[in-house]
DNA sequence: CGAGCACTTGATCGCTTTCAATAGCTGTGG
DNA sequence: CCACAGCTATTGAAAGCGATCAAGTGCTCG
């Protein structure tokens, strides 16, 4: 934790989310609006930022880390239902309960807004009401994309679907484009990983061990993660390689 | 197919998803925008909509019947992952291409609006991009429900969970409310179930079986359900019977 | 050095799939 | 009227994949 922002009025201008976010459309008149009611908050891995139930006080966006969306049975089991990336929104207006656990996976940083102000200036502010709704409808997509992971792929396949997504999201975090081998280091335990694909945690490390000695990725450690060839990877993963409407 | 729609200007008010469609929240000036560019569409049942990658040129809301989303794989395997009820959207506003394929399970009638048309429209009438925000959040929440019944449950609590969300989707639409026995008419076949479970079809005609012999659900012919103790079926579906949080 | 945690690997079990045969129903045509 | 094709659904037997149970490794931290 070297990066703890707790003042209630940095730039909107200086954000890193600030183009992606939920404030992404957001004119200087809607900035400072929202500069207004903002505040920011962290979170330390592994702490529960919202309980299923719960009521919701807050919205807001993620800056930096990685948190999950989980929900549990009551056995047990447990299955991540989303996964929340810097620019995310957390939350739900018009919707006073928490229908699922939101937990931080590594440490983070939101920029929250109180939910009723920020309703009502949603109710008044086309750009962010528009926004939102694209992300909603991309969430929706990505939602029903996993479905299509979690109903009819082997474990295999899921695995390096895994691995497929997280590397696309990383290289378009950074610079690097997806031509070349990518590298980057995995955000989840095993654990987690299990929970979001369906699995145990014992059927992902073996297939991890697979896939490694495959050739398909290269491990360092238990978590870096080398991917020599994206469209062996993609194949591996079961997906379209030549088909040209991945998002 | 003894109820067709032809005529490009029925009354709105008629309309029998008035209240829960996207056009819910518009008032008497904002309906007559959108009589102004609506049309009525039939399907049959087993017609394709909308084809996966096609070029989307309008978008709509179910009036009547049901129809799917899927997706699928190069090898055949498919996922249904939504399933479209009278009121629901379908397209989406900002998007040129289609993701999925949308297919009439039943004969349908759809209220259409030409894509462009209806996306000014939707700019200058919040009304319309509010509902479509709280159809598309309600939509999220259901598909990530379903990422639970995927990921998670058994063969058996996916069946229930199936029967479940027919039989209180039913009573919504009907009077009923959910106590005493509730009957229904299973929509899909069992192909169908299949593909939106995530299963084969074997397994689905297996583990329904296994339910009408343990009394869980009683079977007239094939597609005739009639479920004698809800909160029994819930309790096999894995659901919390008395947890208060289910929408 | 030992406790705790994340991860790996092995052996076995069991649920779901796969392959295959059959039943029931509907519509068609001789 | 019956034979037959085509479709949906059921049921059985066998196989396979991932889960479960169980050890054991490597690392960090006190």
């Amino acid at each position: 934790m070297n990066f703890q922002i707790h003042t209630d009025h940095s730039k909107c201008g200086d954000c890193p989310i600030r183009h992606r976010a939920v404030c992404a459309h957001c004119d200087q008149d809607e900035l400072e609006a929202l500069e207004e009611i903002k505040y920011y908050r962290s979170f330390e891995a592994g702490q529960t930022i919202i309980w299923s139930g719960d009521q919701m006080s807050f919205v807001g966006s993620m800056v930096s880390g990685i948190a999950s969306l989980t929900q549990t049975m009551e056995d047990g089991r447990t299955q991540m239902v989303g996964l929340l990336l810097p620019s995310d929104f957390v939350g739900r207006p018009g919707r006073d309960f928490a229908p699922y656990d939101v937990v931080a996976t590594t440490d983070i940083v939101m920029c929250c807004f109180r939910k009723k102000p920020f309703e009502d200036l949603m109710a008044r502010t086309p750009h962010i009401a528009q926004r939102l709704l694209q992300m909603t409808l991309d969430e929706l997509d990505a939602a029903r994309e996993w479905m299509l992971v979690l109903g009819r792929k082997t474990a295999r396949e899921k695995i390096a679907s895994l691995l497929s997504i997280i590397a696309r999201r990383d290289a378009s975090l950074t610079k690097g484009g997806m031509s070349g081998p990518m590298v980057f280091d995995l955000p989840l335990t095993r654990e987690a990983m299990a929970d979001y694909l369906g699995l145990t945690l014992e059927t992902v490390s073996r297939q991890i061990s697979a896939l490694k000695r495959d050739g398909v990725i290269l491990l360092e450690g238990k978590r870096h993660v080398t991917i020599p060839d994206m469209g062996r990877l993609m194949e591996e993963a079961g997906d379209d390689t030549d088909g040209g409407f991945l998002v």
